[in-house]
DNA sequence: ACGTTGATGTCAGTCACTGACATCAACAAT
DNA sequence: ATTGTTGATGTCAGTGACTGACATCAACGT
């Protein structure tokens, strides 16, 4: 058998988001994470940067989903339809993970902190989609402008689906806020 | 005469510019910035949050500007309209502090931490301008969206004009930029 | 003359985060 | 089987951001 009891990364993700939900953010110190994790507070830093970036392991796969969409889309394909198409393609992955995405929104929310790491997160997404369309030979302004309009409908797409009853799936959802977005820079 | 030196604030401000761009954000202690300042710690924290903050005190202005215009806009105005107003309402301001704003991007480019305070205060800005927007009757999502448009048209306007040779002015480059996000969106 | 106010100083404390070094099961090489 | 290496963890001492409580004292109003 191992020397350590296994998945020390994910027991401390764990325990992290039962304690920030518990007590809060702010009155939950690492040293106490790590102890429910049964670990010491030096490991938690081994593990996550900082305190906060422990909620947002996980962004990663997210980024390479955005990214190999754009990549894998067919030649030709206008940037606005590279962006729709990796948007559609990454709606799905979520559908099933309503309940944890609901209880982590509901924590990030509480935090002008957490919330600050978020912020960041999805304009490092904006970033990467800006560069991968870049990479297929769409120039400035427009793959940053493409990039930003693609993350601002997932950003609010997801808030809408986070705010409202589950009466439409996130899919649907982005595919009307793509829409609605259309209509507001045609003047409509 | 006063008991103490006036303009604390803008000491603090001045020390810690000149101390981030001579030895960088990391390697300056608050205590540094605040003997510069021939002030203590403690003083430093009276007036700005935290060490990022110093950064950034001037958003409020800027953050009102954006919002009277957008509240100050005709009856009847498209929303993308409105925010195209408060787009060249704003950009006017720039023009005169071209070597101040490119120092100070230089130094929130170079950090990670200051970077993110920034993605914050523009997240604040759409939040702000999205508001502005319900407040006249815009309904979901197309405020938010129209928000995050206009935001995302401002940020990246601003990297392109710190980034060129001053050869076009902020309000041109906003202008090309809001007819750049039009052509990306109807498909061109 | 006197009480109040407000910006600042002083001091002690908590906690996020880091560097340096120690431990010791597992595994590989011989 | 012995030995050496590796890698995840522990231990410990430190730095520095940030906070709360209390003190100071010119300016100002009464």
């Amino acid at each position: 058998m191992s020397r350590w009891e296994p998945d020390a990364r994910g027991r401390l993700q764990r325990a992290a988001m039962e304690l920030y939900v518990e007590h809060g953010f702010e009155q939950t110190t690492v040293a106490e994470i790590a102890e429910r994790a049964g670990l010491t507070e030096r490991t938690f830093f081994r593990h996550f940067a900082d305190k906060r970036e422990v909620l947002f392991f996980g962004q990663e796969a997210l980024l390479e989903l955005f990214v190999s969409s754009v990549a894998q889309a067919p030649e030709g394909t206008a940037p606005f339809e590279m962006a729709a198409a990796a948007l559609h393609a990454v709606s799905g992955v979520f559908e099933d993970r309503r309940p944890w995405s609901l209880e982590r929104h509901r924590v990030i929310s509480a935090n002008p902190a957490l919330a600050e790491r978020e912020q960041s997160k999805m304009a490092r997404l904006s970033e990467a989609v800006g560069t991968a369309l870049r990479d297929r030979n769409i120039s400035e302004p427009t793959a940053s402008l493409t990039a930003s309009s693609c993350i601002s409908v997932f950003h609010i797409a997801f808030q809408t689906w986070i705010a409202e009853d589950n009466t439409r799936g996130f899919p649907q959802i982005v595919t009307e806020t793509l829409d609605a977005l259309k209509a507001v820079t045609a003047g409509t």
